[in-house]
Parts: structure tokens; C-alpha cells; sequence
RNA sequence: GGGCGCGUAGCUCAGCGGUAGAGCACCACGUUGACAUCGUGGGGGUCACAGGUUCGAUCCCUGUCGCGCCCACCA
């Protein structure tokens, strides 16, 4: 006998297990149809989050689903090595252990280190992955440090520049001053900050013009007016037309440099003129480039003035001193012409958090914008398909935007560019030092020495490669040539950018195929602000904690249900709590259902049920599972949930399980037996059903009601999915069956409002019942009984004398006078009911009585209105009637 | 500045042109009955606002107001 609880705690652990024992979770190679799912690896230095929760959950419904329906199903599982965040984590280890710095370890004893760290610390998040109850084939887990992927990368990275799409460029760059590496567009944040502008003088170099001795220009950072290399106006600009072509000394550093026309400047913006800098602001880049001005750097690695162009007295100080000094000193020049109080938006690292300079360095590009090309038109051809589609919007709005794709960063941590300089500089691209060696000496027509790039790549290159890399590429394994292009990516929208567009760049130029058919975009999973969850702002919920205290079950379906479309997901408490009683109420059913015997019995067939119970049963099962399957079919996930939900608890317990006790209560044996075996199938169709979504609570049902009937031979996990086919609907069953579901709630309904004490008996009279509803009452009488209270006798006379009737379903009900109605209260809501038929009845027929409508809408839409109408005036009909009888014994004078 | 989205019951939200929905909360009644992690019933909404399209709009279009997100930029 079950208990009256499912023990999540006890429970889960060993069924993992068993799912890993029984290789369920491999392909199938005998199945011919393949369905893979590519996971997003976490980082290696990840702990499951919320946001894991969902995107994985929803991943392994689909999984789970599809392995139902007999396709042969990959989940790839693996981790991503996290370049930065990788490195941040095994420094601050190193830091708290009063250890050497990473500079002091040197590269490749630091290299040492972070794969220790990785053996030990590492992919921690692959056992909370587990305990969500991820269904993937945990024997394919790759890392994208791998030796496999990683040849991978050089491959990539040697191809790509072979065909002039990886270059190397002398440009302006995002520079994080903590870790001291570029990085790429992405990984800069804007964050508005509190600063100011300042007002500075240039003097004119050659004295006055027209009386004009200086210009006046204005900047928020004036630090950098050490690598002023021109003041812009706008060519328009008639306040400056006669400067143009003149120069300026530029204070402190006594540069002349020249004051030149250009489209940049906003007359309507200050003073109309700009200080241009393009070593050190990315519009001013783009002017000097224009114009050939020249670039001057002035900051160090770490973003500490230093260099050429800066004065002995600035020299190391950081550059917020060295602004404060330079203001001061504008000032004493007297060139201070004004300063005021500024919201700036400044550029942050989303690792560091720090201010992000732009820098003057050489770095490797990846032409994305030539990728973007195809990657965009196979959207655009459908090739791939967002869902929700409005995603595609964004898609292309990036996608038609793209900048060059910066990969190198100044990392240890990460795949070192297979790039080799010669004593020259000469660069030799190749995949391996040997290869490299081998093309330098035909260069040169002698050994040279070469020395390999320092630089690794960016972490979102090897991941780009991700859906073919894991599946063996370069090698034409059979796994890629079965599983590519994967059937749907399942991921945030807050890495579209990051991840979704780059794979479908890399994967189309090397596999000449999408990397996935179907992209399923779901919402982030937000606090109660909106805001998204983040550990350093402390709202974060932790799905562990919510496994230990509700059940992975109860987290799963919660997030499945909540993943509706176009909307941010608040996740609240109460709901996860609801959820989890839903499991208890799935297993007390299950209880009820080993009480009464109903096992499962293999040679079972639906079709053949007789019982009108069990027909219309078994006619809803099969709906359900309709439904269940289309809404998963279509990524939603909410409305598969919901429709389970509403089966499970609303018709299966509410309704089936409450009809059949007389059934199982009774004599009749051959209607017992079909009764518990229908029990017993449904609650089986219900257990497949719901696996995807719960399927800890689930396979242990299927496990432990397996005990009492025919023996199990398979786990629920490699059952297959309902039987769809049709002819098990039955319309006559259902028919009654629902008359029998209104009639007893509308009963209901009267008793309550009649305030009948709960044990009482009510007697009701029906009056001029039709023959069919007699006999259906005759029939029902004990259900009807049991589940109401009221006991009907039927009458073909008219109501006796100083009783009240009205309508009840479709039959017509007298009540006796000597009852404890309060028949003020029952007037009044005749009263009510008639009013709302009057409006329904006028709004109806109006409808109706419209030309148009009759002419245009849907023929069975108009019908459906014809029969309301008639429908309604019935019903008006035998509820005036009761109001008036009602009112007649209310008031005797009458 | 450009783009995307959201305003539906007290709360959290579904809703795929055809009589407005769920869960929670609330009120009333109910417990030796598979389940109090429960059952039965009930109250509660001019679907943000204004126009338009349509026989018919919560749904499509336009505008207004309020809220959120993304991208770019502010010398």
C-alpha cells in the first residue's frame, strides 16, 4: 500500500540513478527518427540558478517527450570553460590562500592550477543538473577545453583566416583595466554615472582672428586632452567657418594641433566644437581616421597614465588623479571656462565591473559582418525558426548592425590563438607549432625561431562551434551526420547575441547546414522588481533549496507552466507549493486506485469498454493527450501543463474517480472489472502524460502500482508516449456523462444557496421530465444521491399545489413548500438570472437580425446563435414561471 | 535616438476575432470515507484610455498614458 505522500527526498536519488543504469537516456540507435537538443553549457564555474531551472526543464520535457514518441534522442550535455570568470575565480582561490599572484605562478604553472581546480571544483553544476532530473546521456559530456573541441577551434580559427575572415587589426578596442584583456562589445554594460563637463580655452597658436583668440571645447573626461590630436567643428558652423584650417596650442602639452571640419559635431551641443581623441573615444577614432590626425595613447595596461605623450608629473598616476590634476592645472592657466554637473553613461565590464577604456591595440578580428550575411537569410528563409517569432526582429536587428567580432583577450585561461610570429613579425596561422615551423622554414628557407601568440580567445568562439564540435567535427562521425542540424535550441534571449547568432554564423560557413531547426526563446526568470537575478544584487532564489523543501517535480512543472510566452516569469513560493500538492493529489488518486484493486492489465483494450463511465473516461484521455502532445509540439509549454493539470485533478479526480465508486461499490462484477481496468489505464495514459513534466513522482507511481498488477518490465522513462488514434471518443458517452457533471454541480448550487444542512436529504420533485430524462435519472439516482444528497422522484403532472419549481439541467424541478428556503434570496436571484437572459436574448437577437452577420460569419457561428436563442427563451420561459410561482407563495394575497 | 514587449479579478498571471479564464487570497459549508498537501459552493473584471477596421474586438490597426527590457549615443 502506498502512503498518503510521495517522499521526494527518498525518492530521487535512486531513480536517477536507475535512469543512468538503464541507458535509457541514450540515443536509441534502433530509432530512425533523430531528435537533439544542444545543451547551453554552463560555465564550468557555474552552480545551477534559477534561470538553469527553467532552460533546462523545459529541455528536458522536450527530451523526455520526443524519447516517448520513439525518436532517437540526443541531449548533449556539457560545460563551457569560462575564460574570464574561469580565471577570476581560481585568482581569488589563489589570492584568499595567501598564495603567489597569477604573474608570480607564471602561465603554465597558473594553467596548472585551473585544471586542478577544474577536476576538483568544477562542473559542480552537472550533479545539480541531475538532481533537476535532466534525462541526458551523461557519458557524452563534453568540456570546450576538450582535446577534441579544441582541435576543433584551430581548425576553425586557421580556415576562417585562410579565407581573409579572421584578420589581425590595429584599432580601438573595449579595454577592462582589471583583467587587462580586451574584450568584445557584448561584454560591455552602460551604466549612467554621476560626473561632469568641463569648459576648456584652446588658444588660437597664431594669436587672433577677427578677434577671436581661443575656442572653447568641452569635455567629460579631461584627462585625455593629453592625446588631443585636433578640435572638429561642423563644416555648416558659421562661428568657426574662418578657423578652419588654423591651429591651436593645446594647453599642458603645448602641441599645435588643427582645427578641422567634420560631419560629427553638433553645432546645437556646447560650443559647437570637439576636442578629438582618437586614441581614446571611439567616435574621435573614427574622425582622426577621416582626417589622418594622429593617435596618441596615453594610458598603461592598467589604465594608469603613462607613455609618450604624458608629462613626467602624471606619469602612473590613475586617471581620475591625473583628471583632477589637470583640471587644476587648466584652471591656474586660466583656461577653465566652466564646469557643470552631468549624468554620463559609461561603459562597464559586465565580468569586472569596472570602467572600460577604449584602447589602441592590435587585436584579431572575426569579419562577422560577412558571416552575418547567411546567417541572416536563413532565418529569413526559415531555415531556423524562432519561437515566439518576434525574436527574429531582434535577430536581424543586430545581425544587420554587426561590428567586427574582437577574439583575442589578454587571458591565460582559454584556447591560445594558433598563431606563431616569426623574428620578424611575420605570422604564421597554423593548427599546430609543427605545422607552423613547417610553413616559417619554407618562408624563410631556414629554421627560425617562433614564438606563439600570448593571447587566448574569446570564450564564445569555441561555444559557437558548440552544435557541431560536441558532435565530433572535423570527424564525419555518424553521430554528426545523424544528429546535425540539431532539431531546437532551447535558451534566453539574453544570449542571442552572445551564442544563438554565432553558432548559426560558424555552423552555416562550416557545416553549410543551420545548427537548429527550431529556437525557442523563453523568458528570464525575474525577481519581484523585474530585475534580473544576480548574485552580487542577493535576490537570487535557488532551485536547490526549492528541490529540497517541494521536489524537483514541483519546481519543474511550475516552471513549464509559468514559461508562457512574451512575458518575464516571477516566480512565487505559494505557486511551487500548489504544484507540489498536485503531485499529492496525483498519488492519492494512484492510492485510491491500488485500494480498489484497479491494476494494470496489459491485454486491456479501450475500445472495448461498455460501461458509459469508462467510455467517457477513456474519450477525455485520449483529448487530453491530444492536447498535451499539439501544445508541446508547439512550445507551449504552459498550455500542455495546464491541460494535464485540469485532466489530472478536475476530470480524472473530481469527477471519474467520484462516479465510479457505486460502480466499484457494487454488485455488478463484469462492470467492476471493466471499471478497475479502465482506472488503471487511465491512470497509466495519465503517468506517460506527465513524465516529461514530473518525472520523479511518475516513474515511482509506475514502478510501485507495477507491483500489484502485471509486472513492469521497462521504466516509465522508456515507455512510449499515448496512443493517439482516434475512435475512442464516444459523443453519446460523453453526453451523459456531462449531463450527469451539470446536473449534480447546479444541485449543488441550489443546496447551498438553499443553506440545506449537509446531511439532510432534500427531496425534489421533477416536473413533466421528458421520458429520456427520466430513465437517465432512474439510471443515476445512487450517483446522483451520493454526489448531491437530493433524492429526485419524477412526475409527468404538474407540480403540486403550493410548491415552487424551476429549472435544474434540463429538467424541471418542484420543491416542496415546507422546506428551509430562504425564498426572498431564491427570488431575487430568479430574479437576477432572468434580467441576464433578457440582455443575452436582446444582444443575441440583435446579432441575428443583421443581415451581414447572417451572411458573413461562419456558418456554425450563426447556428450556435439560433440555438442560444431558443436555448435562452426556454429557459426565460420556465424561470419567469418559477419567479412567478415563487413570488405567488411569497405574497398568499396574490 | 532606434528596436522589442507589457498594462485582463485583491495578488501572480493564461487567453490562438465568436457568451471573459486559472492558481492563490477571500467568504460560507463540510472531516472515521484515496487525499486538510482535501472537498463543495460563492463573491469579485466598462480586459489602461481614445479612435478606427469588422456582422462582431480583450484579441487586428492608429494614437495617448503608465511600466519594463535591449541596442546605439550624449564631446
Amino acid at each position: 500500500m502506498l502512503d498518503t505522500t510521495f517522499d521526494p527526498k527518498a525518492t530521487e536519488p535512486r531513480l536517477i540513478a536507475a535512469w543512468d543504469k538503464s541507458g535509457a537516456c541514450k540515443p536509441d540507435p534502433k530509432a530512425r527518427a533523430a531528435y537533439c537538443i544542444m545543451i547551453p553549457p554552463p560555465n564550468v564555474t557555474g552552480t545551477l540558478h534559477i534561470g538553469h531551472a527553467l532552460n533546462n526543464t523545459l529541455q528536458d520535457v522536450l527530451v523526455r517527450f520526443e524519447r516517448m514518441r520513439g525518436k532517437s534522442v540526443l541531449w548533449q550535455i556539457g560545460l563551457d570553460h569560462a575564460g574570464i570568470a574561469t580565471q577570476m575565480v581560481v585568482e581569488r582561490e589563489l589570492a584568499r590562500s595567501g598564495n603567489q599572484t597569477r604573474r608570480e605562478l607564471g602561465r603554465e604553472e597558473f594553467l596548472k592550477r585551473v585544471w586542478a581546480w577544474k577536476e576538483q571544483s568544477g562542473g559542480a553544476i552537472v550533479n545539480q543538473l541531475k538532481r533537476l532530473g535532466a534525462s541526458a546521456d551523461w557519458s557524452r559530456e563534453r568540456f570546450t577545453m576538450d582535446e577534441g573541441l579544441s582541435a576543433a577551434v584551430r581548425k576553425v580559427f586557421v580556415q576562417l583566416h585562410r579565407d581573409g575572415l579572421i584578420y589581425k587589426d590595429k584599432r580601438l578596442v573595449n579595454w577592462d583595466p582589471h583583467f587587462e584583456t580586451a574584450i568584445s562589445d557584448l561584454e560591455v554594460v552602460q551604466r549612467d554615472v554621476k560626473g561632469k563637463m568641463w569648459r576648456f580655452a584652446y588658444p588660437l597658436a597664431d594669436g587672433p582672428i577677427d578677434g577671436v583668440s581661443e575656442i572653447e571645447i568641452a569635455t567629460t573626461r579631461p584627462e585625455t586632452m593629453l592625446g588631443d590630436g585636433a578640435v572638429a567643428v561642423h563644416p555648416s558652423d558659421q562661428r568657426y567657418a574662418n578657423l578652419i584650417g588654423r591651429m591651436v596650442r593645446l594647453p599642458i602639452s603645448e602641441r599645435l594641433i588643427p582645427i578641422i571640419a567634420d560631419e560629427y559635431p553638433d553645432p546645437e551641443f556646447g560650443s559647437g566644437a570637439v576636442k578629438i581623441t582618437g586614441a581614446h573615444d571611439f567616435n574621435d577614432f573614427a574622425v582622426a581616421r577621416r582626417h589622418g590626425i594622429g593617435m596618441f595613447p596615453l594610458m598603461d595596461t592598467k589604465a594608469r597614465m603613462a607613455g609618450d605623450y604624458v608629462p613626467q608629473r602624471f606619469q602612473g598616476l590613475d586617471r581620475l588623479v591625473a583628471r583632477d590634476r589637470i583640471v587644476a592645472e587648466i584652471e591656474e592657466m586660466g583656461l577653465l571656462r566652466g564646469v557643470e554637473d552631468k549624468t554620463i553613461s559609461q561603459p562597464h565590464g559586465d565580468r569586472s565591473g569596472v570602467v572600460i577604456e577604449p584602447m589602441l591595440t592590435e587585436q584579431w578580428y572575426v569579419d562577422a559582418p560577412k558571416l552575418a550575411i547567411t546567417a541572416t537569410a536563413a532565418v529569413e528563409q526559415g531555415d531556423s525558426v524562432f519561437t515566439p517569432r518576434q525574436w527574429e526582429k531582434t535577430y536581424y536587428e543586430w545581425m544587420r548592425n554587426i561590428e567586427p567580432w574582437c577574439v583575442s583577450r589578454q587571458l591565460w585561461w582559454g584556447h591560445r590563438i594558433p598563431a606563431w610570429y616569426g623574428p620578424d613579425g611575420q605570422i604564421f596561422v597554423a593548427e599546430s607549432e609543427a605545422e607552423a615551423k613547417t610553413v616559417a622554414k619554407k618562408h624563410y628557407g631556414a629554421d627560425r625561431p617562433l614564438t606563439q601568440d600570448e593571447d587566448v580567445l574569446d570564450t564564445w568562439f569555441s561555444s559557437a562551434l558548440w552544435p557541431f564540435s560536441t558532435l565530433g567535427w572535423p570527424n564525419d562521425t555518424p553521430e554528426l551526420k545523424k544528429f546535425y542540424p540539431t532539431a531546437t535550441l532551447v535558451t534566453g534571449f539574453d544570449i542571442i547575441f552572445f551564442w544563438v547568432a554565432r553558432m548559426m554564423m560558424m555552423g552555416l560557413y562550416f557545416m553549410k547546414e543551420v545548427p537548429f531547426k527550431d529556437i525557442y526563446i523563453h523568458a528570464l526568470v525575474r525577481d519581484a522588481a523585474g530585475a534580473k537575478m544576480s548574485k552580487s544584487k542577493g535576490n537570487v532564489m535557488d532551485p536547490l533549496e526549492l528541490i529540497d523543501r517541494f521536489g524537483a517535480d514541483a519546481l519543474r512543472f511550475t516552471l513549464a507552466a509559468m514559461a508562457a510566452q512574451g512575458r518575464d516569469i516571477k516566480l512565487s513560493e505559494p505557486r511551487i507549493e500548489g504544484y507540489r500538492n498536485f503531485g499529492t493529489k496525483l498519488w492519492n488518486a494512484a492510492r485510491f486506485c491500488q485500494m480498489n484493486e484497479c491494476n494494470w492489465w496489459e491485454e486491456f483494450d479501450p475500445a472495448q469498454a461498455k460501461q458509459t463511465v469508462n467510455r467517457w473516461i477513456i474519450g477525455e484521455t485520449v483529448k487530453a493527450a491530444r492536447a498535451v502532445t499539439t501544445e508541446l509540439e508547439a512550445f507551449r509549454f504552459n498550455e500542455a501543463a495546464n491541460a494535464l493539470y485540469r485532466f489530472v485533478w478536475n476530470v480524472f479526480c473530481d469527477w471519474y474517480l467520484e462516479l465510479i465508486k457505486p460502480l466499484l461499490n457494487g454488485e455488478d462484477e463484469a462492470a467492476k472489472a471493466e471499471t478497475r481496468r479502465t482506472a488503471a489505464w487511465t491512470l497509466d495514459q495519465i503517468l506517460r502524460l506527465l513524465h516529461p513534466f514530473m518525472p520523479f513522482i511518475t516513474e515511482e507511481l509506475w514502478e510501485r502500482l507495477g507491483e500489484f498488477g502485471r509486472k513492469r518490465d521497462r521504466l516509465l522513462i522508456q515507455e512510449r508516449w499515448p496512443d493517439l488514434a482516434g475512435g475512442l471518443l464516444n459523443p453519446a458517452s460523453a453526453e451523459e456523462i456531462e449531463w450527469i457533471i451539470d446536473l449534480v454541480s447546479e444541485t449543488r448550487a441550489l443546496r447551498a444557496q438553499m443553506n440545506v444542512p449537509p446531511a439532510a436529504r432534500i427531496p425534489l420533485l421533477l416536473v413533466g421530465a421528458d421520458e429520456a430524462t427520466c430513465v437517465r435519472l432512474e439510471r443515476y439516482q445512487d450517483l446522483i444521491d451520493r454526489l448531491a444528497r437530493l433524492e429526485y422522484s419524477t412526475s409527468a403532472d404538474a407540480a403540486p399545489e403550493g410548491s415552487v419549481t424551476f429549472v435544474l439541467g434540463e429538467a424541471t424541478v418542484a420543491l416542496p413548500l415546507d422546506g428551509v428556503v430562504d425564498f426572498a434570496a431564491e427570488a431575487e436571484r430568479l430574479a437576477k438570472e432572468v434580467a441576464r437572459l433578457d440582455s443575452e436574448i436582446t444582444k443575441t437577437q440583435a446579432k441575428l437580425s443583421n443581415p451581414e452577420f447572417v451572411a458573413r460569419a461562419p456558418e456554425e457561428v450563426v447556428d450556435e446563435h439560433r440555438e442560444r436563442v431558443e436555448e435562452f427563451t426556454t429557459q426565460r420561459a420556465k424561470l419567469a414561471d418559477a419567479l412567478a410561482r415563487l413570488r405567488a407563495a411569497l405574497n398568499p394575497m396574490h
